[in-house]
DNA sequence: ACGAGCGCCTGTCGGC
DNA sequence: TGCCGACAGGCGCTCG
């Protein structure tokens, strides 16, 4: 589930406080529990329960899809992954089923890791690079631009989706974003990336953008039962609507299978490759 | 350098 | 009602 855009909402909501939770910044660790050992990619988990009591948060930012926490010898790295969620507990009540790893601060309070399929990950590292340094680029970032992207798309020969859900490529994009995004741009899924020429390349650049800032605005797009809160659920333009028709054009919405993954488009406004 | 296939996991939903 | 397969926001691995 979450995508850029969700872990963004995270990481605001828990260095801000979001109505009545504080913010977490500040907050001197006491204990940290791993329930479900293999969320804990680093260290092992005696090193972490070790480590990680005395040292405060200092500040909390994301990088492509991680949720980076800066502590204050440390950098605690949180990837939610497909079901991952993070609670934060102002109360003595019990782990849920769910609950796989608990960070405990001086004054009670507790940030629970939650993920249903246990596909998320946590590292306690010193120095954030040795997880963060194959990501690409920050397609919000102002060193993100039209030239470089095309640069990017033309040192390869693949197809569109595939590529932009690469995070070495971009860092961010998930399933739900890289189709609304090729749809805004009007670039088949199976494009390739070699032949994307300048003005494509600019609708391509702009629509990641816009996609991605109109999701942060609306808190990301809540779906199922696994994030909640988030708007751009409603402003989905071809994302889960295989068969209903095109907001554009009103074509029926397609839905091909494209790297494993679940891939939606319209056929009329997005022409297929020859 | 690619793409395809699979593994990791649990929960939900639609069809029969 | 119950069972069974398909599918789900991600990503790392192997194999051609």
């Amino acid at each position: 589930m979450p995508e850029l855009p969700e872990v963004e909402t995270f990481a605001a909501n828990l260095r801000s406080g979001v109505g009545d939770q504080p913010s977490i910044c500040g907050h001197t660790i006491t204990a940290g529990e791993v329930l479900w050992p293999r969320t804990l990619a680093l260290p092992e988990i005696t090193e972490f329960e070790r480590r990680l009591p005395g040292q405060a948060i200092v500040d909390i930012r994301r990088r492509g899809k991680y949720l980076v926490l800066q502590l204050s010898q440390d950098y605690l790295l949180i990837h939610l992954r497909m079901s991952g969620d993070l609670l934060l507990k102002q109360d003595e009540s019990e782990p849920d089923l769910h609950t796989r790893l608990v960070i405990s601060f001086e004054d009670g309070l507790r940030l629970a890791f939650n993920d249903p399929r246990k596909f998320g990950r946590v590292w306690l590292v010193s120095d954030p690079e040795t997880v963060l340094a194959k990501l690409g680029p920050e397609p919000l970032d102002e060193e993100f631009t039209p030239q470089m992207l095309y640069g990017m798309l033309h040192r390869h020969r693949r197809q569109l989706k595939p590529l932009l859900l690469d995070q070495s490529f971009i860092a961010g994009l998930g399933n739900i974003y890289t189709d609304e995004a090729l749809h805004m741009a009007c670039l088949h899924p199976l494009v390739n990336s070699n032949d994307i020429a300048h003005g494509q390349t600019e609708r391509l650049w702009v629509s990641i953008r816009r996609v991605l800032q109109e999701a942060i605005q609306v808190n990301g797009a809540s779906i199922d039962w696994v994030y909640r809160g988030g708007g751009y659920q409603n402003n989905f333009r071809v994302y889960d609507r295989a068969g209903e028709p095109c907001l554009v054009c009103g074509t029926a919405v397609e839905r091909i299978v494209v790297g494993q993954r679940g891939t939606h488009f319209c056929p009329n406004c997005q022409p297929a490759p020859d």
